[in-house]
DNA sequence: GATTTTATGTCAGTCATGTTGACTTATCTA
DNA sequence: TAGATAAGTCAACATGACTGACATAAAATC
């Protein structure tokens, strides 16, 4: 193992096709998340921050614990977040009917805002992008995140049967 | 303003799919950083020191000003790091011949070591992606993720005027 | 030759975000 | 009613960013 060089591969299998793989996503994972990190800072938040911001916006009556499922983090890393954005109006937390135990989570009119502030900013850097390299690269993308992302991860592409909301 | 829905786009560049891109990075780099992260805290090291090892790797001789430009950190925050590394035998210095200020960094056997371990387990990852997507996706991954970063970290891909790739 | 600039490094303090572990409260479920 | 679950809290710690101030050696410039 560990044989850095020299295989019998396909052109995109070679070993600087790979490398350069590493250094793209790299670069581009970090020019993607400036220019969002930028305008959060000027509301005194963070990265994680947005992740919270985003979910929340993408899912409204989330669950913590779903949340905590989709972020990976702890509930404790997640608090300082949350209870920050909520404290600060830009969530709004409400018991769940049917389970009073859990607090569902929506964005506010606040929160809905910057939520959308961010996500220009990030829309404009991919709408660049997938313009200048046309619709096959697109698939071709995202593809290939599919399968490098955690099959676990993958389910939430796919169809969209949202929320088992009939159940327990 | 911020009109989150509804234009007249081609469908790779409907609010959904922008969207979905957004997730599909946020995931995709996840994971593809977890494995890495793993190993290096076997060693005690964190994903900085990944990044370290990474460049210098790659660019045998670098200089420590070439590094943070690369990085993009302050030299305060790469020289933890840094000099962990030098003090635990995986990265070597020596100072410049032609200016002696400069101290040229490249990895030591034990540092190597490391390189390829971390290259091997994200280079499985890269692989299995590329394989089930196929090189016509691959040819767009890049695209994408090319177009997607600062003009300014693009002229590290294209040709490469550097250095002989030596791997030593 | 003296002065300034550059490359590198260091000390000290702060912040954001992650972790573990222990514990509480309210509520649901068996 | 007893135990499990959802959410939250307190405390301590690690990592990797940051700023600002300062130090040293060597190169470049005046």
């Amino acid at each position: 193992m560990t044989d850095i060089k020299s295989e019998p591969n396909p052109l995109f299998l070679r070993t600087d096709e790979i490398m350069q793989a590493i250094e793209l996503l790299f670069f581009a994972y970090r020019d993607f998340t400036g220019e969002p990190d930028e305008l959060l800072a000027e509301y005194g938040f963070g990265r994680a921050h947005h992740r919270v911001i985003h979910f929340v916006g993408r899912n409204p009556g989330i669950t913590v614990s779903e949340l905590l499922s989709i972020l990976q983090i702890t509930k404790q890393s997640l608090s300082r977040v949350l209870s920050q954005l909520v404290a600060e109006g830009f969530i709004k937390q409400t018991p769940g009917e049917i389970d009073r135990r859990q607090r569902l989570l929506e964005l506010t009119e606040k929160g809905t805002e910057l939520d959308e502030k961010l996500f220009n900013v990030q829309r404009q850097r991919i709408v660049k992008a997938y313009k200048e390299s046309g619709a096959e690269a697109v698939a071709g993308f995202r593809s290939v995140l599919m399968n490098m992302m955690e099959e676990s991860d993958r389910p939430r592409f796919t169809p969209k049967p949202k929320r088992p909301s009939s159940r327990r």
